[in-house]
Formats: structure tokens, C-alpha cells, sequence
RNA sequence: GCCCUCGUAGCUCAGUGGAUAGAGCGUCUGCCUCCGGAGCAGGAAGUCACAGGUUCGAAUCCUGUCGAGGGCACCA
């Protein structure tokens, strides 16, 4: 492609003279095109529509038909009295000259193409480089509050490698809703309270017994890890054997707190050995204890309002919630005939209790083996009045690989690969990438092998190999050694990189399709926080890391012959990086500089 | 038995009403005097499980069949 002799500089174009603000996504001002468009056309007396329909763009499949595609068209041709293609033609000769059209067509049966100028597409790298890291930021959020609850394993044991998963969902959903303008609070749910801690304080009590050589039976439905055997020891290592002769219940009593407060340091750290840390760790036993001034715990609050709106019922001794009401299967017990509490009661206080504190939206993102359960939850929030402000997440499973062998685990005999030792092996970023790549509901097949391997078949290290390989460009555009580990690109950038650059010059096909994808950025934000889909993000970011190594190839970006395209080069490719960098940093992964 | 999720290239998966259904891996064929080859280009590869329906248009929505996984407690 020529590059002419009369390109404007970019900094003297019109838009350049507005302040830093947010520019709205490409998309929007696409929108607002074919919007004026039929607009005008209706005030020409050229088409007559008795209301402007809601325009409905979309990109097209094949690159080849454009940037854009509206079926504005075929939506309103009906109303209009005109043949799609006639309307079409009317409409794509009224966008035809603006500064951000390159070309537009009318294809098919009445579709309107749309591609995007060069000028607009070199508009991005400026957006891109002045919103730095806020790059694709958006504002569907509003500020709203969300909560996000994510892990919540029982605290009787250590991760598993579903957790981790579960724990990179949640954290990059997090990362993703506050991109998207949230106002977003992480938090773990401890079920610290019922009969699995009573069987966890019973295993240990007996490897206990076991280590004093006392002849102890071990409880048939008892925990049989090797963890609770370390529990034991190191209790046994501290406090001698004096809680052998102790009472059962004292024993248990005891061990039971000291094994749980173990198991919840051992939580916090391999979660914050990830990236995750939690605003709130909120235990289940406080909605349990009893308030002073009222006598009654939150779960007896909970089911009285919702007995006085009319949804509890007495039967057999025991107490229901009518969620049939609520399109549940069956109705549920809250309280049984024993008077205890049931898990889905304390359940329903927990979640009374997310929306007193003035959540606008809560998300829970739950095991697959909790699917059957998300109905009565749905029902139980619906019953406290708080209808359309929950979303489940349900995550899905997480199958062990070592190249292409599958990694047999059983927890009844305690032998697995628990979520730390997988971490250990193939490190934070590795996990985390690997987590995100398939759909939430999808079962993930992780090849511990593939994850290690330093290649291009790993795609975590394709995309980091990216940022490193344009941290190498701008190392040596900068003079500087490109083995010198001194230097720290990312700082210093912003003084040789020119903002006066002739962004003009960039008007190449890889240069071009590097922009447009960069440009895509905010709507993989939108559709990822509307979908709760965070695989969206990996995918995006292999395919701006492919489109950027395509560019590579085909343009010589540090010329010392070419200063002006240099400097263009130059700009765009520091885009690209601040771009990358702000997709992995959703994605929870770091953005090296070397590899 | 009932409920939920899912069946898309050899494999792993994208694609929640639009055009000739895409990517990675695998498999062939090419590319290093050159900013990081951990890279790039090209080829072959499909009855979108099956059968009906809805409509201008269906991988996508509805119904049924077949197949896979998960869930069914006064357990947590």
C-alpha cells in the first residue's frame, strides 16, 4: 500500500481537541451512523417510516463484508413501503462520505456493509494509549453494587483443583464487572457449621488417638486424607497428649477449631498465592448465634418474614417454605422435626443478609454438584422480594491430564492432586490462563504437561510471548541493550514513544487489521460482563496476540531510514502492549517484559 | 422415573435469529543476511447427533427421539 505524501498529522485533527475523556466505543458511533442515516432520510421525505426502529448493528462473520453490518433494512422495510435493497441503497448513500467510512455496500438481501476508515481506525491507537490500563472501559455497570461469592468450600480440607478453577472464574468475573463499570465486593462463604465439621473434628481426634497409640476405631464416613493425619501431628506435636484422656466432646470441641482455623490460613494462602484475595470471609456459624436484644438468630428472622409474607407452613413437626410457589420442584424444609436448621435456611439468612447490605445484583458461582439446588435458591430470593438480582454461575469440573493421561484421584482414599500442589507445578499464570479457556459450564480437560510447556501449542505463553516480543522492539527503538533487564519498558514508553507521530502512515493491511482488533476491545469487555463469561477474555487475547504477531512479520516497525513510519510503528505497537496488558490483567495473568 | 447441562473438523472447543459455520492442536507444504522462530504463510479436513416445527432467514428458538454428564434428602 502507498503511503501519500499528504497525511494529515493526527494531533491536528478535530477530535484530538477535546480533553482525555472516554470515548465512546467504535461501535456506538456505527450505531449512531446508520441512526442519523434513516433519520435524515425520513426528514428528506426519501423513506416514510411511522417510527424510527431501534438500529441493530453487528459484525459480520466473514471479515470480507466489512467492520460492520446493519439489517436496519430488512427490519424496517416492510413499515417503509420499499423493497429492502431500495432502502438500503437510500441509507448507504447518505453514510457514503463520512470521514469514518471507507466503503459501504448493500449485499445480499439487504444488508448494509460498513467499512471503517483508515482515520478511524488510527483514532483507537490514541484512545488506547491516552485511557492507558482504563482501555475498554465501560459503563453498563452504572456504579451499581454487585457481589460476587465464589469458592466457598467447606473448610475442612484442602482445595481442590474444581476450586481453583472456580477461584479464577470468580476473580476474572470480578475483574471483568469492574472493568464494565461495577462497583464489585468479593466474597467466600464458610460453611463452618453442620456435619461435616463435626466428621472432620472426629477424623482428627482419632489420628490423634491414634498418634498417642491409643486403640481407636476410625469413623466409618471420616475424612481419610493424608492432611488430617499433618493436622493431627502437628496438634500432637504442640499440645502433647494430654486431650487423649479429655472428654470426647471437649476433644472434638477443640480440634475442631484448631483443624478449621488451619484449614482456613491454608485457603487464604494458596488463593492469595493466585492473585485472589476476598473483601469478606463470611462465616455461616454467625447467622447461627443468637442477637442479644431480639434472643434469635438470623435464620429464625429470616423464616419469620417469610412465614409473614405468607410462604411458611407447618407439617409434620417440621417447618416449610411453599417454593413450589416459586416454580420449585417441591416444597422445602427450613426447620426439621429435630428443630435444627436445615442448610438451605441458613442459606436463605445468608442471602437476606447479601441484600440488607444494599447489593443492587448478587452472583454466586457454585459447583456443578449444587445445579439441583439453584432452582430453590431462585425461589428463596424471589420469596424475599428480591426477584431478577441473583445470577448462579454453575462451574463446572476440572479433568487432570499429564499429557494425555488421565490423573486418577480418589477421595475416599484421600490420594489426589490437590488445587496447591497443581500450582506449585505449573504456577499462577499457567492455572489461571488454563482456567478461563473453556465456558463456564464446560467441563475443562487440564493438561498439566501442555500448561508447562514453554511452545506455541501453550497458548498462555503465545500471548505473554507477545507482550514480551513488543517490550523487546520498544527496548531496542529506545536504544537500549535488549538483554538489559534495567530497563523497565512499560515506564518509559510514554517519553519516546511521540505523541505527534504520523499515525497517517498507518494504512497497511496488517497495520489496519492490528487497529481493528484493538478497537474490538470494549465489546469483548460488554459481552463478557453481560455473559458472565470470562473465556471471552482468552480468546480475545489470542487473537489480538495473533493479529499483532501477523504484523510483526509483514512490518518493520524500528527503521532507522523511515523515522516518521517508525514513529507511527512505533505508537501502534505500544498500544498493542498497553492493550495486552490490560486483557491479561482481567484474565488475572502477568504481562512479562521478558520471558 | 423426574429435573438440569451438553452433542459443531481426527482431538479440544468458539459461535445465545443473519450472508459460503470458525479457531487452536494434530496432519501435509513452505518461510530465518532482518526489531525475540516461544514466530509467520498456505493446503486437506463438516449431514452443526437425528426428526419435525416456528419465519423472509435456525448450529442458535419450540417439540420429540437417541447419546453423554450431573442433580434428585427433615444431608451439607
Amino acid at each position: 500500500m502507498p503511503h501519500g505524501a499528504a497525511h494529515a498529522i493526527l494531533s491536528d485533527l478535530p477530535f484530538r481537541r477535546e480533553q482525555p475523556r472516554s470515548p465512546p466505543p467504535v461501535r456506538e458511533l456505527v450505531a449512531d451512523l446508520f441512526r442519523d442515516a434513516l433519520a435524515a432520510a425520513v426528514e428528506a421525505g426519501e423513506v416514510t417510516l411511522p417510527e424510527v426502529p431501534e438500529v441493530r448493528i453487528e459484525r459480520p462473520r466473514d471479515p470480507a463484508h466489512g467492520d460492520w453490518a446493519t439489517n436496519v433494512a430488512m427490519a424496517s422495510a416492510k413499515a417503509a413501503g420499499m423493497n429492502p435493497r431500495q432502502l438500503a441503497d437510500v441509507l448507504a448513500a447518505r453514510i457514503a462520505d463520512h470521514e469514518d467510512v471507507a466503503a459501504v455496500e448493500v449485499a445480499g438481501p439487504g444488508f448494509i456493509n460498513l467499512r471503517l476508515s483508515a482515520h478511524a481506525l488510527q483514532r483507537v491507537l490514541v484512545d488506547v494509549r491516552e485511557q492507558g490500563a482504563a482501555f475498554g472501559r465501560i459503563d453498563e455497570g452504572g456504579g451499581r453494587r454487585v457481589q460476587v461469592e465464589f469458592v466457598s468450600a467447606n473448610p475442612v480440607g484442602p482445595m481442590h483443583v474444581g476450586h481453583g478453577r472456580w477461584a479464577a472464574l470468580g476473580d476474572s468475573m470480578a475483574r471483568v464487572l469492574e472493568h464494565a463499570g461495577w462497583d464489585v465486593e468479593r466474597e467466600f462463604y464458610i460453611n463452618d457449621q453442620g456435619v461435616q465439621m463435626d466428621t472432620f473434628a472426629k477424623s482428627v481426634a482419632a489420628r490423634y488417638l491414634e498418634l498417642c497409640g491409643r486403640d481407636v476405631e476410625f469413623p466409618e464416613e471420616g475424612y481419610r486424607g493424608a492432611y488430617i493425619v499433618e493436622i493431627a501431628r502437628e496438634i500432637h506435636t504442640e499440645e502433647g497428649e494430654a486431650w487423649a484422656d479429655a472428654s470426647e466432646a471437649e476433644r472434638e470441641a477443640h480440634f475442631r477449631e484448631k483443624a478449621y482455623a488451619q484449614v482456613l490460613e491454608h485457603l487464604g494462602r494458596v488463593l492469595s498465592g493466585m492473585g485472589v484475595e476476598f473483601d469478606v470471609w463470611f462465616s455461616e456459624r454467625t447467622l447461627h448465634e443468637l442477637a442479644p436484644e431480639s434472643g434469635a438468630s438470623a435464620i429464625e428472622h429470616t423464616i419469620e418474614r417469610l412465614r409473614e409474607a405468607g410462604h411458611i407452613y407447618e407439617h409434620e413437626g417440621a417447618t416449610w417454605f411453599r417454593s413450589t410457589e416459586f416454580s420449585d420442584d417441591k416444597d422445602r424444609v427450613l426447620k426439621k422435626a429435630d428443630g435444627s436448621y436445615t442448610y438451605f435456611a441458613a442459606d436463605i439468612a445468608y442471602h437476606a443478609d447479601k441484600y440488607d447490605r444494599g447489593f443492587d445484583r448478587v452472583i454466586n458461582i457454585w459447583g456443578a454438584d449444587h445445579h439441583g439446588y439453584v432452582k430453590r435458591m431462585e425461589a428463596a430470593v424471589a420469596a424475599l422480594g428480591h426477584e431478577d438480582k441473583l445470577d448462579v454461575v454453575i462451574g463446572q469440573l476440572v479433568n487432570l491430564f499429564r499429557a494425555g493421561e488421565v490423573v486418577r484421584m480418589s477421595k475416599r482414599t484421600g490420594e489426589m492432586v490437590t488445587f496447591e500442589d497443581l500450582l506449585d507445578e505449573v504456577g499462577p499464570d499457567a492455572a489461571r490462563y488454563f482456567f478461563l479457556r473453556r465456558s463456564t459450564d464446560q467441563p475443562l480437560d487440564f493438561d498439566i504437561a501442555l500448561a508447562k510447556e514453554q511452545s506455541s501449542e501453550n497458548p498462555v505463553y503465545y500471548v505473554q510471548y507477545a507482550h514480551a516480543r513488543i517490550c523487546a522492539i520498544l527496548r531496542k527503538a529506545a536504544g537500549a541493550d535488549t538483554s538489559d533487564e534495567g530497563v523497565d519498558i512499560a515506564a518509559t514508553a510514554a517519553e519516546f514513544v511521540r505523541a505527534d507521530a504520523p499515525l497517517g502512515l498507518l494504512d497497511s493491511d496488517p497495520e489496519l487489521t492490528l487497529m481493528r482488533k484493538l478497537a474490538e476491545w470494549p465489546e469483548v469487555v460488554e459481552i463478557a460482563a453481560r455473559q458472565l463469561a470470562p473465556h471471552k477474555l482468552t480468546r480475545y487475547a489470542e487473537d489480538l496476540a495473533q493479529t499483532f504477531h501477523q504484523f510483526y512479520t509483514q512490518c518493520r516497525v524500528v527503521d532507522p531510514d523511515a523515522p516518521e513510519l517508525t514513529a507511527a510503528r512505533l505508537y501502534a505497537v505500544d498500544a498493542t502492549r498497553v492493550a495486552l496488558a490490560t486483557v491479561l490483567s482481567l484474565i488475572g495473568v502477568s504481562a512479562p517484559e521478558r520471558m
